[in-house]
DNA sequence: TTTGCTATTGCAACATGTTGCGGGCTCTGC
DNA sequence: GCAGAGCCCGCAACATGTTGCAATAGCAAA
């Protein structure tokens, strides 16, 4: 019945994650649709980050008939899946970690637009210190924190 | 030439900001409209924060003929002159802070969905430990932080 | 008070997300 | 290989912001 049955296991450990997809969703009673599969193949050329909007243009690219709300409740689905994680740039628009194997926060300077990663032991400060603090359990890599870089001081 | 002269030494130390927001639109050569003066009002009756929907809804109630895109572009203008400071939610919807006298930043609980505003002696240690690990100068009150409060871990 | 400059408004169109609904398609079980 | 069950798609409508443009209306100077 599959195409290729050998490959299950050996994907299953170390292959590509995007490879288990269909299975996973097949496996929870849902649909391996061509939408999805569109998508999916949007997501693996890519890495780090990109805005919705971004991944609705590439799948148009491939598949005219793309609609967004579709794509978006995909996401949501990939998101349940541990695939992605949505966050919110300074803007306040949405974006997505691809495959968020390290969960990290981003820096916004509103002087120059650049956007830094915040490295794990800085984001471990923050972190600590909310949860010592308050008992909160912060989700660093779900905004965008603004302010000014060292070469946009005043 | 004003016409309440002997008052605008009083209010412009201790009194009412709003107060002064019609001589300060005139003195840079900017309009005092009605459009303008409904939001003030309506803003006068607010503490903390808002969000801009319920700006504008507040404003349709006093002024039925209310545009969003009018009270979008005075929001704009009185960032300008330090009155309100937008930020965004845990959604990235916008939010308002009215008059922003003590900055400080949110936490938003996934959990349960209650807010918290972070204490400025919580807030220092992560405007330090960006600032001295980075040279980063952090504006925490422009964004909502994700998490798990106490009572909602797991 | 009148006049003229131009800041501002309201509209319309657009961008980005979200949601309800009816029909179609995927999957499974026979 | 077929048919039933129900997940999903695409549409339409809506919510929240943003932007360009022509007409209006504040303001100040005469």
């Amino acid at each position: 019945m599959l195409p290729n049955p050998t490959a299950s296991t050996e994907v299953a450990s170390g292959g590509n994650p995007w490879d288990q997809v269909a299975d996973r969703l097949r496996a929870g009673g849902l649909r391996w649709t061509p939408q999805r599969r569109t998508l999916i193949e949007v997501l693996r050329e890519h890495e780090g980050h990109v805005t919705a909007s971004e991944l609705i243009a590439r799948c148009k690219e491939r598949d005219r008939t793309t609609t967004p709300s579709t794509v978006y409740r995909t996401l949501d689905l990939l998101e349940e899946l541990g695939l992605v994680k949505h966050g919110h740039g300074h803007d306040g628009r949405e974006e997505y970690h691809i495959l968020p194997d390290q969960v990290h926060g981003h820096l916004y300077c509103g002087g120059c637009g650049k956007t830094w990663e915040i490295r794990p032991e800085t984001g471990a400060v923050i972190v600590e210190a909310l949860a010592s603090q308050l008992g909160f359990t912060v989700d660093l890599s779900h905004v965008t924190i603004s302010g000014r870089c060292a070469g946009c001081h005043d």
